[in-house]
DNA sequence: GTCAAATCTGACCAAATAGTCAAATAAAAT
DNA sequence: ATTTTATTTGACTATTTGGTCAGATTTGAC
């Protein structure tokens, strides 16, 4: 965003705000859809309802517009991963660290969506978010679960690749729903309390001792 | 294609072999990394080592080409799950059913990724194949896994779930590539071999009575 | 109501893109 | 060697795309 009011350390007006809103919509909606090569910014404008350059006067390019979706999604995705307890009860801990996924699937899928394809793509726009942020959470937590294996409080897996499991089978929900939508077909209607029934069911089978 | 030879049933020219061998891979390539509508026949052509006019004589249209690399992967992608066998034992049946679909996601990483595309953009271009030649095979193959659970030989679990939770762990290893870079960096190299490992353990447990 | 700041628009541009075509060139068949 | 067929090219078109800009319009503080 580069509007003179804010970049003088003013309050963002309430037309600012509504659009803002709107506009940040109605990208979720195309980039999650078609990538960030395949989005056009007439798409984005038609679809918040705005002109293409009443739109650039929000965010200054296109690629301002999907680092900023970018950059609100990589919070909300590591979230779940924080809040694992290291007091709390190993197993327990982690089935609700992979329901609070399945959660986000059910309740974000456009948002799982834009990341999968930006990491698809190779993550041109957030390899420092993997790098950084993400590797560090992911190496604290796995050293959690590697002290959990340790003192024979859950079954010795590797934490790594026990994280993989979680993101992808809960990701999967929301990433190839296309793909799932016709195979169920008559399950449809259920497949997150499916979902959810299954993962616990595998995921204790998993870490049990 | 639209070759004049190949309409009028003659067989393809050396040239022709040769070429289109090119062409499909470049395009496997590109398709892969961008999608559809962020792929462009410039790169592919320039990636094969032709004029756009000259991959154009071999393909009439982009999405004509498209459409070859998505047919030619259907089959490839449904082979491991045909081979599982009515009449083995169904727990080393269904690991091997994950052994195949890892050894796919690691010598075949951009058709896997070419799929994905497709799928989260919502299989504009293989609906039919979704619900046609996947979903009949998969209904086939989920009653001969419940079969087995209400036998008691495996855990009663839903073979929809499980079926989906073999392709989300496999394929991340192929689709998410950067990512699991990004994260496991040191161990990296080893990251198959880890993954069959973990993979191993956790349908074993899933699936144990 | 006035005025400055914020918002919006239409007309525009340059580059990229999918696809065409007539004519030139290379291969293969005779 | 000739002729037919297959292959390749450069020049081209129409459309889409990201982005600019001067000026018109609206908003909100006073």
């Amino acid at each position: 965003m580069n509007l003179q009011n804010l970049s003088t350390g003013k309050k963002p007006t309430r037309i600012q705000r509504e659009k803002t809103g709107k506009i940040l919509d109605a990208a979720l909606d195309v980039f999650s859809r078609f990538g960030f090569r395949g989005a056009t910014l007439d798409q984005i404008a038609d679809q918040a309802g705005l002109s293409k350059p009443n739109l650039l006067y929000y965010y200054n390019s296109k690629e301002d517009l999907h680092n900023e979706l970018l950059a609100q999604l990589m919070d909300k995705w590591l979230e779940p991963l924080e809040k694992i307890d290291p007091i709390g009860s190993p197993i327990d801990e982690i089935c609700s660290y992979v329901c609070r996924k399945l959660e986000l699937a059910r309740d974000f899928p456009r948002e799982s969506r834009l990341f999968a394809n930006e990491i698809i793509q190779g993550a041109p726009r957030i390899a420092d978010s993997l790098t950084g942020p993400l590797k560090t959470l992911v190496d604290e937590k796995a050293a959690l679960i590697s002290a959990w294996a340790k003192a024979g409080r859950i079954a010795d897996v590797d934490p790594y690749h026990l994280i993989f499991s979680i993101w992808s089978t809960t990701q999967h929900y929301a990433d190839f729903d296309t793909q799932i939508r016709s195979v169920m077909e008559d399950n449809y209607a259920s497949r997150f309390e499916g979902a959810e029934n299954y993962l616990s069911h595998m995921f204790r089978s998993t870490l049990a001792i």
